[in-house]
DNA sequence: GATGTGACTTGAT
DNA sequence: AATCAAGCCACAT
């Protein structure tokens, strides 16, 4: 791993790290923001998550749909990201993803 | 280099 | 079950 003068993984290599666990999650199943966060070994960083899903768009096209809030609960930045969600068979109870049947393990 | 911001999370009401 | 406040920390300005 590579670690600035700061002792912090370098901000290149978060994203870098982030877009590749991102291809990782399954269809139909999804992840969360704190989860990528603990994934990578930052685990208060789960603003930044959503910061690189942010800039996702620069670098390409990402499942950015997969990853919800912890709750389940969907961010309030594309009202298509449910459509896309049930298109993968994902369900819901109410306006949340069902975190328990398809919250993504990853080991 | 100080300050404000947020695609988040958690714990307390 | 729903809201709220506080904590968080890298990023942008």
């Amino acid at each position: 791993m590579f670690y600035n003068n700061n002792g912090d993984i370098m901000n290149e290599m978060f994203f870098e790290l982030v877009y590749g666990l991102l291809e990782e999650v399954p269809y139909g199943k999804v992840t969360t923001y704190g989860d990528i966060a603990k994934m990578i070994g930052k685990p208060k960083n789960a603003r930044l998550v959503g910061t690189a899903l942010k800039y996702a768009n620069h670098y390409g096209d990402f499942p950015c749909h997969r990853v919800v809030h912890n709750d389940g609960s969907l961010a309030p930045f594309f009202d298509m990201q449910r459509e896309l969600l049930e298109a993968e068979g994902i369900t819901f109870n109410k306006d949340k993803v069902d975190m328990e049947k398809h919250r993504w393990k990853f080991f």
